[in-house]
DNA sequence: TCAGAAATGTTATGATATAACATAACGTTT
DNA sequence: AAACGTTATGTTATATCATAACATTTCTGA
């Protein structure tokens, strides 16, 4: 499998923010390294933590801003059901609503953004009459190298 | 449309516990009517306040036990998106995985059991390879009373 | 009625998140 | 460069959500 490279992250970061005309600063790069470095969704005291090991000294309310602006910005995810925060890996790229696979065994997080799946979900809320705004769709189970499915 | 009483959701966990030879204790019913009466998800907090109110005096582990109980007997549900807990429908019919609409609106939430859906993400699980334990869909928009779609 | 299991009570604390306001950094205009 | 408005970050305090650990009570079956 493999495995992006936390500078593709931050490079993707730095494109999205430019074509935004936000600013990546150090402090959200750094946020955005430290997500991105890491195989599992991250919690915002941790990410804290790690803060503080890189000279930053931020209280909760810079973390969560922080998070806030990497969200809102499509480059990092909340992940609901943990409570923890994960960087996107293809922020940059147009793509369909991210869904998370998030494995209990390796404790690692996959995103994918199936269009056919993302159709269907849209198609029954439609059917509902339901405007969406905002999909939260998080599966936790067991990965396929940790055993999960075909082998 | 056709709203469901709280004597029926209480109905339907009576008989969902007795399938199942668990206990409906008084504390553990009347937390069940606390959020099937109400119409929007209810946070554990308020729920302990209105245990109070109905002299019970449930301190936050009581209550999360209880809740704790009553999803693990699917009669109820958290909303992970918003930190509360709703009463399930439909406890006691045999149901695909419940999917749940939250109104920004009105606030009320609306489930759904599209087996159609619950398909579609199976087999994308399969083709991932992921083998699911357990499925969390919040939507948050606008429901169709509100405005949301269809008139 | 005794023993074990299940449920609830109690105390304390941990974990997650935000409100409100102060200061600093940045960019633009003059 | 000085003045200004905007954006970002710092700071203090506290609100909100949740669980660990252990005590007591209640239920149930032998």
């Amino acid at each position: 499998m493999q495995v992006k490279s936390d500078d593709a992250y931050i490079a993707a970061a730095e494109r999205v923010c430019a074509e935004k005309g936000e600013r990546l600063t150090p402090l959200r790069k750094t946020v955005m390294r430290i997500i991105s470095q890491s195989r599992h969704p991250v919690k915002a005291y941790d990410i804290m933590d790690r803060l503080s090991g890189e000279g930053f000294c931020a209280k909760p309310p810079t973390v969560y801003r922080t998070l806030d602006f990497l969200i809102k910005n499509g480059i990092a995810h909340k992940v609901s059901t943990m409570s923890a925060y994960v960087a996107c890996p293809h922020a940059d790229k147009k793509h369909a609503e991210c869904f998370l696979l998030l494995c209990s065994v390796c404790g690692e997080v996959k995103e994918f953004c199936g269009g056919g799946l993302s159709a269907v979900i849209d198609e029954t809320l439609m059917e509902q009459g339901f405007q969406k705004n905002k999909t939260v769709l998080e599966v936790s189970g067991v990965c396929q190298p940790c055993g999960g499915g075909n082998g």
